[in-house]
DNA sequence: AACAATTGATTGACATCTAAAATACTCGGA
DNA sequence: TCCGAGTATTTTAGATGTCAATCAATTGTT
């Protein structure tokens, strides 16, 4: 990336290379909490919404017969304890409601209401919007090579298993 | 992007490169949150340390003289009350003091402890190291251009001065 | 059928975070 | 000098998030 290719010795790059990685994650970092910030900031301003609860409702609307909370948990990736907690809250509001599962008396179903739909849905458009005005700034080209890159990036890290997960399992 | 385009054609190009411009967005989340709840977790399991408090000492760390408060909240991009309950903890915890400020009477100097540092430089090693495995996925190209694309899409959101900052003029 | 292991959900304790109000100090002008 | 605007920090209330423990229901294996 910087300049000499030819000619520098492996440490040098190697120690170039491995502050380059801990600029880049901080620039990720940084960019993504950039823009989080504002979304979260215009949602509640706008709408007296959180981000959090727009999420969980955004996947709510694709799946009208509900979700499980394991499932918005996996969906979501946040920890059950987490999901029970905006449930409550968006139940206690009327937005969403809790239905027994058929099949399975431990699990619950978790539904939009009609009251939900309907703010859910006035509020994605607005959305879609705000990202779409924040992400012209890259051309088409721009943009495509940043989701590839992404999902190297993503690929890369689930494929290492992390030392926690392998922990987790008894020998 | 709004309401009412009426040629199909154009309604259906801009429709598409809408949800584009969502789909980023959902991916570039993803993925910064998974490094971060990797990174999290392992300084949580390996040193019974935090990703804020981290961050708070590495900000520290660069600054032998201690910075005030406004400038750490200014720096970890958090709000002033953040900062003092992180400050209120690592203090407890003998990693960092407060000081008079002495030209301002106002404002404090935190600063490392000699314990905070050679505990934060501990950390550090290890956590950098993390950090350049998670990102040996990309070849130096590929995180080259992710680089620029963060640099580029960070300076367009920044341009673009947020809604609720107008707001706060009194009209 | 019996029973151990698993799975779905909730709870409680704690750590971040924000927004807004309160407190303490500084500084520039009338 | 005094006063009003602005700045630095803290406080409070509330929302998110984790982890670990718990309870209830289900499943797989005898």
């Amino acid at each position: 990336m910087s300049a000499s290719l030819h000619g520098a010795d492996a440490e040098t790059r190697a120690d170039s290379s491995d502050h380059h990685a801990l600029r880049l994650w901080l620039r990720l970092y940084a960019c993504t909490h950039l823009i989080e910030k504002r979304v979260r900031r215009r949602l509640q301003g706008k709408f007296g919404m959180t981000l959090p609860r727009f999420d969980f409702m955004a996947q709510l609307d694709r799946v009208p017969q509900g979700l499980r909370m394991s499932e918005l948990s996996d969906r979501l990736m946040v920890t059950g304890g987490n999901v029970t907690g905006l449930t409550d809250t968006l139940e206690r509001e009327g937005l969403v409601v809790r239905e027994p599962d058929e099949t399975d008396r431990r699990a619950l179903r978790v539904k939009l209401t009609r009251e939900g739909r309907k703010v859910f849905r006035a509020v994605a458009v607005e959305h879609e919007g705000w990202v779409i005005d924040m992400f012209k700034g890259l051309s088409d080209e721009e943009a495509a090579a940043l989701g590839e890159q992404l999902i190297t990036l993503k690929n890369h890290v689930l494929e290492n298993v992390p030392v926690e997960a392998v922990r987790e399992h008894k020998s």
